[in-house]
Parts: structure tokens; sequence; C-alpha cells
DNA sequence: CGTGAGTGCTTGAACGTTCAAGCTCTCCGG
DNA sequence: CCGGAGAGCTTGAACGTTCAAGCACTCACG
């Protein structure tokens, strides 16, 4: 059943080891190290020598081996990311869109992008990728205030770049969304579109959720609108928001316009209004926060804050490439803008 | 504003350069080789002097250097997933939840995952991975049929397994759900729940949807149930499938089940339901096809038929690494049940 | 008591690069 | 015509492991 020689499975390269340096130098008669230096770019070889190392590299279908790379020069070319080991949860489909995001701006860098995850402890999984050097620096991500493992990482010496904010008394490079402006934003985009009565519905666990609802009520603010507490749905599970929205648009003088700290709770509400046969985007808008592919599972599709993960992932590898190559960090942070996304909900 | 050596950033290592196998071999006053059989577990050493050396390892916190190891016994200790490139779609929720059971049983054998992702030519980021070793074998995923990537690895003599399926020519590894047998499970729920008037909703594009099509109508088959094609609606946009489903549940005589091969249209059909005043799960039960995060973005919850991505990823992992190991090849793929998930929808 | 087969351990070489130092010209200023 | 600098290239060593051989000693067997 199982069990057949892999040995017939290599048939063009029978024998024909792969080719290393040293072929490429015979070839091109030349030492290796000056293969080595046209391979990195460096000085001390004349243009004609280059063009014919690049012509034996070509013919021999050259390529360094990354391991023996990594041992004399000891630099992996990659980069770890920590995946949240958590219970995936609502802002699942966006990080799915960050890991791509990530590995195109790796690769656009030449390095590779090793995604892992803990299993109860979190650091004893960094310790061990710094002991074995198995990455040359690390993405983190979802974090705000003291971060455990970026104080890990400090203190070990190893460079990262951190997508969140962390406590200002070390000096790290971090990447972040202005939730403040995103959640403002979309409050600008409503009234602009007429509307005068808002409402809120979000989550209340992280940090940014806090961000978003505070965004919100100065977007209200700077156009001197005013906002009552019961018109702020803060829920964990998305049965009580669900309710909680029902009640909402079920009041005497119900708000027009509901904005959402998260896209997933903007679904809800569309969902609850339409139960109580309410036109998504006449009249009641609804708009998001994410822009990932949640925002197309509603009808109409959502009017969305979209975190732009390609900006933030070029940036991420931008500072931990800078900090690794230079040594340097950056220790002024970067507060990248969101965008309205606009869909049919708003 | 930029710039602060990093230098200041290593308080702790002055001086003291990172232990070697040497070291420990001095210490446990063995030569290196036994070490590094210690390490690897092979024999040839006593009881005690396996001892002492564990000792030493202890003492010097010592690991071994990932680069080195990999350029003398030519194996990485990484294996490479490739990520679908497209735009990011409905079923994403399940490949981040898949990417995590990949990196934790990759995890559970000593190995890493480096995720990679292509841009425009699929096959270019093989190439440039194998040629530089950068890996010692690939997770492939999404695939039917004749699949490219497969064809170029197998060619190429480098091992991998392949969630899904691929043209039985080539003796591959491949680990795939029973699409048929889930959907036909579904089916079996409901009819013990008492239902006898179906409907199903899912996608027409890929060759799993075609797969879960057919087990629902096996599934009617078994219990001598009939159904109208008129009863079966497979949608390109969520848009037309709410359309599709409100449609269906104002017949005069509406079906009391939904079987959907989709978490994500599953959910529109509930938002569908709902919006005509029925009470999911009550008037009419829903069933979706994942058992993502999804599953918990209705309300009630949906019950589903779950995915069980960590067997999934488990057997691929195993298939990979003893072709790895063994330079065979399981001829037979593995195909793995699914289960039924129960949440408040049916 | 010589021989063959372990058992337990050591040693030099190798994996395929880059580093650091050197070597040989040429060219230019004094 | 000597000295110094630089351009262009080469060479031995090193990175930290594992491989492949070998060595010394013990023990059983004929």
């Amino acid at each position: 059943m199982a069990g057949k020689q892999a040995e017939d499975r290599e048939p063009t390269q029978a024998g024909k080891a792969r080719s290393d340096i040293n072929d490429v130098a015979r070839m091109a008669r030349v030492s290796r190290q000056t293969v080595s230096n046209v391979l990195n770019n460096r000085t001390g070889y004349s243009e004609e020598t280059r063009a014919r190392v690049l012509v034996a590299i070509e013919a021999l279908d050259y390529q360094p081996h990354r391991a023996a790379r990594s041992l004399r020069s000891q630099r992996t070319m990659q980069l770890g990311y920590h995946m949240p080991g958590e219970q995936l949860a609502a802002d699942n489909a966006f990080v799915l869109g960050f890991i791509q995001a990530l590995v195109r701006a790796a690769a656009d860098h030449g390095h590779h992008v090793l995604v892992f995850t803990d299993q109860g402890d979190e650091l004893e999984v960094f310790r061990e990728l710094v002991a074995i050097r198995g990455v040359d620096g690390f993405i983190l991500s979802g974090s705000r205030g003291d971060d455990p493992r970026a104080r890990y990482l400090h203190q070990a010496g190893v460079p990262f770049a951190l997508f969140g904010r962390t406590a200002p008394s070390l000096p790290q490079s971090w990447v972040d969304i202005d939730s403040v402006a995103g959640a403002s934003s979309a409050v600008d985009y409503l009234v602009g579109k007429g509307h005068e009565s808002f409402a809120y519905v979000g989550y209340d666990a992280k940090p940014w959720d806090v961000e978003r609802l505070e965004g919100f009520r100065k977007g209200l603010a700077d156009h001197g609108i005013r906002v009552g507490e019961r018109s702020i749905i803060l829920g964990d599970t998305l049965d009580a928001v669900h309710g909680d929205v029902l009640r909402l648009l079920g009041r005497k003088r119900r708000p027009t316009a509901i904005v959402s700290g998260s896209d997933v709770l903007a679904a809800v509400a569309v969902n609850a209004a339409k139960s109580l046969g309410l036109r998504i985007g006449q009249d009641v808008a609804v708009t998001g926060f994410d822009g990932g592919f949640v925002q197309q599972m509603t009808e109409p599709v959502l009017t969305s804050v979209r975190i732009p993960v390609d900006r933030i992932a070029a940036e991420l590898i931008a500072c931990c490439l800078r900090e690794i190559d230079e040594g340097t960090v950056q220790s002024a942070g970067i507060l990248i803008p969101t965008e309205i996304a606009p869909g049919g909900s708003a």
C-alpha cells in the first residue's frame, strides 16, 4: 500500500550534483571570493569580470546555499512572525490578510517569513528561535501597553518591530493605525451624507476598541453633535449586541447612522436592522471597521474604515530590517492613516 | 529623532559569547561528536556519559546552531507552506485556522513553517526555495485535479504533501476531507431531527463545492427523500443568494431545512430567513460547512459540518516528514471524516 | 591464547559560503 | 626612480555542526 522508493522521482538530475560557488568561479575564471563579491554587490572587480561571472551563474543556474550563507554571515534572511495563539476570533479575517502582506513585504527585501505560534508559554517559543538563531528579527502584532514579548526581545538584544504600541519607556520600532482618526473619519463621512443622529456599536475589550469609541466621540464633537450614552452599545457576545441594536432601532427617535468599531459587529447591526424591515443605506446607514473580507459578507456591501495592511506590513518590515542592518532603533513610531472604503451600507 | 545605537540593548551578555558544542564537550569531558550523538539520540555512549553531557548542556544553556546543522546535515528542519495568493475570499477564515494547525503540528516534530505566497508566477517562488535549499519539503493546499505545483515538485524530487487531491497518475501524498460524507451527514443530522423537506445553498466554483452538493443529494437518497431542482441554490454573489433564499422561503410549501456548503452562505440564509420573520432552529433549520469562526457569527450559532484542521494538519506533516525521512511516498491518500458541530441553528 | 565482534569514544575532514588578510600590478607625485 | 595608494584579484581560515573513519579496550568463543 504505502512505500515506493523516492529514487525514481529524480529523473532529470541523474548524478549531476547541484553546482556551487566553485563551479561558477572555475567557469568564469575567477576566484570564489570574486563570485561572492558580485553576488553581494560589493566592489573590487571590473565590469568585464562581473559580466563573466553573471554569465556563468546563469549558465549553471547557480543559487547560493542558504544554510552555508547563514552560517558564515550570521544572517538567516528570515523574520519570525508571532501569530496570535488565542482561539481564533472575530478579527481573524484581518490577520490572514496581514500575514499575506507581511510575506510579500519581506519578499521585496529578499527575506522569508517564519510563522510561529505558542501553546502555553508565550516566551518559550521566542527563546528557542533566538537560541538556534532561526531568524534575524521578529514581527509582533496586537500589542498595547507593556508587552512581555517586546520586553524579552529588547533585553535579549534581538531586533523586532511591533504592530501596535507599547509602553514608551523602551525605545522600539512600532507601527500602528490611527484608530481615533479612523473612527472619527467615519463620522465625517456620515455627516457628509447628511446624518445628524448617531449610535455606536463596538467591543470594549482591547485598547484599540476604546480608541475607536474615542474617535467616534471626537468625530461627533468636531461637528457639534451630541450623543446619549444609551446610543452606545458595547457588547461581548454577538447575541447581546443583536438584541441591543434591535432595542436601539425600536426607539421612537432612532438614530439614522450607526458607526461600528468592527466589521463583524456592523454585520450584526445590519442584520438586526433588516429584521426590523429597515432598508440599509437608506433608512439607516451603517459603517464598519477593518475592510477585510467580512466587508463583503453583508448585503449591501459594508462601508468600512479600511486598515491598510500592505502599508503597515511594508513599514514593519522596513523598520525591522533597518534595525538589523544598521543596529539603530527608530525611536519614534509610525502612525498609519486609515481609509474609508465605501460600500452600499452608508 | 531616529537613531539610537543598539549596543546598549545588550546589557546582560557583555562579551560572554554564546556557547557552542565544543564548550559543552569540554565541560562534559567528552568529544564534540559524543555531544552531537547525545543531541541526536544516537547510540554509542554510556548512560553515565549521556547524563554528564545533559548536565553540561543545561548548565551552558546550549542549543545547536540551526544554520550549522543545516549546512552539514542538509536538513533545514523547515517546511514551506504555499499560502493561496488569490484575493482573500470567503473561506479564508478556514485558512487561518489551518495555518495555525500546521504550525503546531510541525512544531510537534521539531520543525518550523515558512509561509510564502506568489505574485504572478506560481512556480517561481517554489523554484527559488528549492534552489537555495530553504526548506525540506512543502505543504500545498486547495488542489483537485492536475496541480502544476505538485507536478513541479515531483519532477524536482522534492518531498511534499497535498491538502486536496490530484490526478492519480503521480504517486504523491495527499490528505483530504470527505466532503461527500460531510454534506451527507448534515442531511442525516437533520432527518434525525425530523425534517423531511430540504433545500441546498452552496457555491459552484470549486471541485469540493460540487462534492458537497453531491453529498447532499446522496444523503437525501439514503433516506428516500426527493428534492426539486428549484430548491438548490448555487450562487456566485452573496446578494444573489440572499435574494434566492428569500424567494425559496417565500414559497407556499417552503423547506424546513437548509443545508449549506459554506458557513458564510449559511449565514446569508440565516439572515434572509430572519428578515422574513422566521425563527432559526424552529421554523427553519440551517446547517453550514467549515466550522471556522464564521460559525459563531450568526445568532443562534450555526450548526456546521466542521473540518477538523488539526487532524488534517497532523496527517499532512506526518506524510511530508515520512517522505523526507524515509524517501517513501504514501501512495494511497488519506480521507479524513468531518464532524457535525451542533449550534442552535438546527 | 589468538581472533572477531562489539562498545564507547575520538579525530580529521567536510558542508558551501564569507571574512580578513594578502598579493600584484599600475599609476602618479615628488 | 622611489614610495604610496588604490584597483582588481586570490588565498587560507573560519562559521558550528555532522560524517566517516579509526582507535582502544573488553569479552566470548574456539
